[in-house]
DNA sequence: AGCCCTTGTCATCAC
DNA sequence: AAGTGATGACAAGGG
């Protein structure tokens, strides 16, 4: 099924495609009058088609686009795309035989309904159900519509009898002010449409239908057009959008707009309209202008204007739109990859955690430890809430859990041990080396450090002599060939400067014990020795220094965690966003379906109406409503009017 | 030799 | 007030 064939079917099939728009014009006004009263039709004569036909109608394009007449002339189509003069012709025929088939021409709306069918009454009650089953059976948009190969044609339907002459250009003007819209913006709508497309949402199938189908001023088509392809179109209509109170009066998905894109662009372009209000002229024929159109819009309707029931999903809609639109902005500046959201959306779907405070985030993980520390048996007997942090992240992040630094204290709720594997698949060397480096402070860790690690780059200088003794014993093969002298130098290496100071010092005991006693055993520990100033005081830099560096590095792995969390965070917050896009283009399509239902089951509904003389009502004069109880009423269209008009100050009120 | 990274250290502040 | 932790800044060592 191809775009074409779903557009002939809305506006563009009762177009018949190619046909010219002046050419259906002139024959139009020729061959049908304002009024053509007297013709009647029974509802047997009316097909679902001619529902349909009404339907396209009551959608605001021009009627000569959906004479009757016109659609006889569906099969010609064909011909009428090779000879477009002709088709002037055969207009003004069908037009004559439009009347001969006792078509009822509205007088205002110039519509064309088969008259007549007896029995009807002002005040017309039917089930819902029975709407449903109509609206059903009237199923439109058949997969084989042919769509409008001459866009021309189209936006030259557009502008009808019932429109002032000066907007008759007006329909598709919003959208063609996409010339106007920067170019990013519509590198950002085909990217979008791009995107809509890999979501495999169906958006073109679903979105052909509403287009041919939905009022051009249907506000929530107009603003969700998804079909591809249409670049002037989705261009005009993010820029629309963005203009935030301009949206509502543009119809992405309004036929003529859809059957744009590979017709012509630029001859589309003297239709824009200048303002807002030209919309309800375009559709003042139609009836659903009021159903479909918030109340606003149709503030400037002329007498013709259709009923104003008003559109209970319009508010919604309105703000949807907006929302949506940001969102897909949003989106697209972030390059939003909704393939890659929806896969990562099922792993990371209950994983929005956003804390930024490593030391409460589940994601600040120590993951270069859990290597590290595996290996450096880190975690000293101070590191006490470490071992009990099970972080689910398992993310990339290598930040470090300082538990193996029970010393250092520094730990984190969230922090885990797990997390070697993931900094490693991502490869945060850096951490990770120097993680390894960091947990090797806490000489109780030291047995385990790899021997290499302190040779390469040992700053243990407040490593007691006794425990580099045995952390930092040189390989069996050094030791086999190494003399004393050899050991001695190397473990000399080995110290750093606070412990060489302490040996020259002779210190009674090791750094270790300076550094990591309480406040009251390391004074146990200095009153029992008889310690000079220059030793007391060279004991207590080492304590100081010792425990600074331990800060340092705690200090540093805490930076290293935030910017990983803050990271990750990000991350999270991309596929949360990526989601609530899919699930709300997902809402608006639904909603957009919903609309298109009720717009169709009322053209049905409506067009089988028949007063007690079995003609057709006018729907510049009737209007139908629904009723609470589920059934749809017809009304005047004045109390219609008045009806809306009250709905309509709620809201105002509501916001004061 | 210069750059970068890691680590230690100091100074300072806060608790 | 002393002890300790946190952190910015600086310097040294190593790759």
């Amino acid at each position: 099924m191809t775009r074409l064939d779903r557009s002939s079917h809305s506006g563009g099939g009762h177009a018949k495609g190619s046909r010219p728009l002046n050419s259906l014009l002139a024959g139009h006004r020729v061959a049908q009058p304002r009024s053509a009263p007297g013709s009647r039709a029974s509802v047997q004569d009316i097909d679902l088609i001619d529902i349909l036909w009404r339907q396209d109608i009551d959608l605001g394009a021009g009627r000569e686009i959906f004479d009757y007449s016109h659609r006889q002339k569906e099969q010609d189509v064909d011909k009428d795309l090779q000879d477009g003069a002709e088709q002037d012709d055969t207009w003004s025929g069908e037009g004559a035989e439009a009347l001969a088939r006792n078509l009822l021409v509205d007088g205002e709306t110039g519509e064309s309904f088969p008259a007549q069918v007896p029995g009807g009454e002002d005040q017309t009650a039917l089930s819902l159900e029975e709407c449903l089953r109509l609206l059903e059976a009237t199923c439109p948009f058949g997969e084989n519509a042919e769509f409008p190969a001459d866009i021309s044609s189209i936006t030259e339907a557009v502008p009808s009898e019932s429109e002032p002459p000066g907007l008759q250009n007006n329909l598709l003007s919003p959208l063609l002010t996409g010339t106007d819209s920067p170019f990013d913006l519509e590198q950002q709508w085909q990217d979008l449409m791009s995107i809509m497309e890999m979501q495999a949402m169906e958006v073109n199938t679903s979105t052909n239908e509403i287009l041919y189908s939905a009022p051009p001023g249907d506000p929530l088509s107009t603003n969700y057009s998804l079909a591809p392809n249409t670049p002037i179109n989705q261009n005009v209509s993010l820029h629309q959008a963005s203009l935030g109170g301009c949206s509502q009066d543009f119809s992405l998905f309004s036929p003529e707009v859809e059957s744009l894109p590979v017709a012509s662009g630029s001859t589309l372009l003297p239709l824009v309209p200048s303002n807002s209000t030209s919309l309800n002229s375009t559709f003042g024929s139609t009836n659903l202008a009021g159903l479909f159109f918030p109340p606003q819009l149709n503030g400037t309707a002329n007498d013709t204007a259709g009923p104003e029931l008003p559109d209970p999903l319009g508010g919604l809609l309105d703000e949807a739109m907006l929302d949506e639109i940001s969102l897909m902005d949003l989106a697209i500046e972030e390059g939003f990859n909704p393939v890659q959201a929806s896969q990562l959306e099922e792993e990371f779907d209950s994983d929005s955690g956003l804390s930024l405070d490593s030391s409460h985030s589940p994601s600040s993980l120590s993951s270069s430890e859990g290597s590290s520390s595996s290996s450096s048996s880190s975690s000293s007997s101070s590191s006490s809430s470490s071992s009990s942090s099970s972080s689910s992240s398992s993310s990339s992040s290598a930040s470090s859990s300082f538990s193996e630094e029970g010393a250092v204290g520094y730990s984190s709720d969230s922090e885990t041990l797990d997390l070697e594997e993931a900094e490693g698949a991502v490869g945060y060397q850096p951490e990770y080396s120097k993680f390894c480096r960091m947990s090797y402070q806490d000489p109780s860790q030291l047995s385990c450090l790899p021997y290499l690690e302190h040779v390469g780059h040992n700053h243990t200088y407040n490593m007691a002599p006794s425990a580099l003794d045995s952390a930092d014993l040189p390989p069996p093969s050094a030791l086999k060939k190494g003399s004393k002298e050899k050991q001695a130098d190397f473990l000399d290496k080995q110290m750093s400067r606070d412990e060489h100071r302490a040996r020259a010092m002779k210190i009674p005991f090791t750094n270790d014990k300076i550094i990591n006693l309480p406040v009251e055993e390391f004074n146990e520990l200095l009153s029992k020795y008889q310690l000079s100033e220059a030793q007391l005081s060279l004991i207590r830099d080492i304590r100081r220094r010792g425990k600074n560096k331990m800060a340092a590095q705690n200090c540093r792995k805490r930076k290293l965690d935030t910017i990983l969390n803050l990271e990750r965070d990000v991350e999270d917050l991309q596929r949360d966003k990526a989601r609530l896009l899919r699930e709300k283009v997902e809402f608006l399509r639904s909603l957009r379906q919903m609309k298109q239902k009720v717009q169709s089951l009322y053209q049905e509904v409506f067009g089988r109406l028949r007063d007690e003389n079995g003609r057709p009502y006018s729907p510049s004069q009737y209007a139908l409503q629904y009723a609470g109880d589920g059934s749809v009423l017809l009304i005047p269209r004045t109390l219609a009017d008045q009806q809306a008009r009250r709905q309509e100050r709620k809201p105002k009120d509501r916001r004061k």
